[in-house]
DNA sequence: GGATTTCAGTGAAACCTTTCACTTCTGTTG
DNA sequence: CAACAGAAGTGAAAGGTTTCACTGAAATCC
């Protein structure tokens, strides 16, 4: 049961004030050594333990960031996550992993939920625009911090170029020949969805090959059974009009249309190249390795952190800057000629 | 700025008391419709966001729940993390995801700060042993579930048979005829990977084999990266001792080991067989769609989640439980005769 | 040796919410 | 009509921490 035990039953058992106790926990060496032993024997013998509520409640906000990420069964956003913790933990904060899941809805939920706690900041990657509520936190006074999606000027952002991932990836498979590409990913409300595809169309114009190159198929969502369904409706296409290699809004997509490419007997890149985006670890151990975009997500986790610290520390010198990372083509089997 | 509104500002701007606009917000029906309408107006006027630490200081205990993982780059327990939220967010309590990486310190680390924050429960899969930190956790009256991982009587745990799981996976490569099978996986300390070996052993028994059938590679950690490494390590060994088959303690493992194999040129199955364990999704769409032994990950969430919240609402009254699954074995190509 | 600085420690106030015993008022009952 | 019940609203107290202006005592300075 251990009834909790605060700063006012150690100061007693200790024989010293509370505010002693306070110094002792927060500024020891305010604190002659004596005393300070003496306190910590008191805390260790009524097991004590500090009230986060109480501290949070006087000093205005938490100690707590929140990361709203659009799905965390995607190793993208779990590596991001790695880089994020890690250099918060730097700083003694630590890290409340939010799954927006793609839903506008629970991350507006998620994000009343980082207000009420008073978060330190918020690091988002943001399922649609930059909504009211992200500037509402802001004024509040909570850093807000896109990630993986550039920004204007008013706001700290830190991403990759998704346009150049984009080119790179199209331009890779016309190199290899191709004339007839898809693109594949969704919903294009997702800013990096439409990003890329808007790189991927400027490779073909800039190919000289007609707008018809390129086959948009849109996903409901950018997860593995997404890119399974695509296999069917890549399949109801007229050969003549059918794509000979498709880029994939992300390695989930790319991995799941893999799958379903191979259940159909057909040979990958030979009927079907397949370019993946994000170079996730399980790109390169899939059935056919996965040729794919790669974006340096412990960095982009960290980059972002460290502007979040920025901001918070000093709001009024603070500069909203925006940090783009470029992306680089990784090649393997998947398009190979 | 919005230099934080509390719910004083609330009531003097809405004309009515404290109490009322606390009635408003907790309970809507105990006030008059034109009051609440009143309050309602000047909140949203003020833009006022209740603060969750007064709540919680008030309420003794926070709405938030702890779920301490291994390795939140597995897939596994992210996939376990949704169950958890699900059944969670249905009873308005929020999730923080910490991962101890297969660390003690770490482990340890986070389970102080989920002290702090007085966590309404706490749902781990410890990297070793039942630590003291835990056993007064609980004894401070915050529940706290095994997931992942059995226990004896004193404590709730959910659990999937794991010795089982080992025996279905070593039996099934026994039945294709394998004599000289491996076991991958470590460190021991992790409960679940001794419980797989153990399994494994009982199958090399149970088919009347001698003990040295089975060889034992141990790793540093449950990672792609660790078994790619076992690679090396199986081609060091002479030719007759070499395992012609081997289980590996989950997917991970068992992919960064195929991974290898295939950049040595051998073939799965023919040069070697293997199993993972967990069947992820990244299992079936493998370079060679992987054997595993498959675990209801979402149940178990959902499962440890009911536990606790069965816990948290009748202490008194509550018996601990100990809830176990059972595996069960998805044979695919990497074990194809 | 008196004045000043430094050091160690004190305790009240503030942070914001929720709860609960209490007051007022209106409408009902016998 | 007196007594009562129920509804609506009130406001002080409690919850645990940190901060800060403050006191006493010891050390330092000229």
């Amino acid at each position: 049961m251990s009834e909790s035990v605060s700063v006012v039953d150690v100061a007693a058992h200790a024989g010293v004030s509370l505010g002693t106790v306070s110094n002792v926990l927060n500024r020891p060496d305010r604190v002659a050594p004596a005393t300070r032993d003496k306190v910590m024997r008191a805390i260790r013998e009524l097991g004590f333990v500090r009230n986060e509520a109480a501290r949070q409640l006087r000093a205005g906000r938490s100690r707590t960031i929140g990361l709203v990420v659009l799905d965390v069964g995607n190793p993208f956003f779990t590596d991001l996550a790695k880089g994020v913790e890690t250099t918060a933990g730097k700083s003694g904060l630590s890290v409340i992993l939010c799954n927006s899941n793609e839903d506008n809805d629970r991350e507006q939920h998620y994000l009343s939920l980082l207000q009420e706690q008073r978060a330190f900041g918020i690091l988002i990657t943001p399922v649609g625009k930059v909504t009211p509520t992200m500037d509402a936190i802001r004024r509040g006074g909570t850093p807000v911090v896109l990630v993986d999606r550039g920004s204007t000027r008013r706001q700290c952002s830190v991403s990759v170029n998704d346009r150049v991932g984009g080119e790179l990836a199209v331009a890779h498979l016309i190199g290899q020949g191709h004339k007839r590409i898809g693109f594949v990913g969704g919903p294009m409300s997702i800013n990096q969805v439409s990003e890329r595809r808007a790189g991927a169309r400027a490779a073909v114009h800039a190919a000289g090959l007609p707008d018809t190159a390129l086959t948009v198929i849109e996903t409901p969502r950018l997860d593995v059974a997404s890119g399974r369904d695509v296999g069917d409706r890549l399949a109801a296409l007229p050969v003549r009009q059918r794509p000979t290699a498709v880029f994939c809004a992300n390695d989930l997509l790319a991995l799941g249309l893999l799958q379903d490419t191979t259940r159909r007997q057909l040979s990958v890149p030979g009927d079907l190249a397949i370019v993946g985006y994000d170079d996730i670890e399980f790109a390169a151990a899939a059935a056919v390795p996965l040729t794919s975009v790669r974006q340096p997500r412990a960095q982009l986790g960290q980059a972002a952190m460290e502007l979040l610290l920025e901001e918070a520390t000093d709001p009024r010198a603070h500069q909203h800057r925006q940090i783009v990372f470029e992306p680089e083509l990784i090649v393997r089997e998947s398009t190979a000629r």
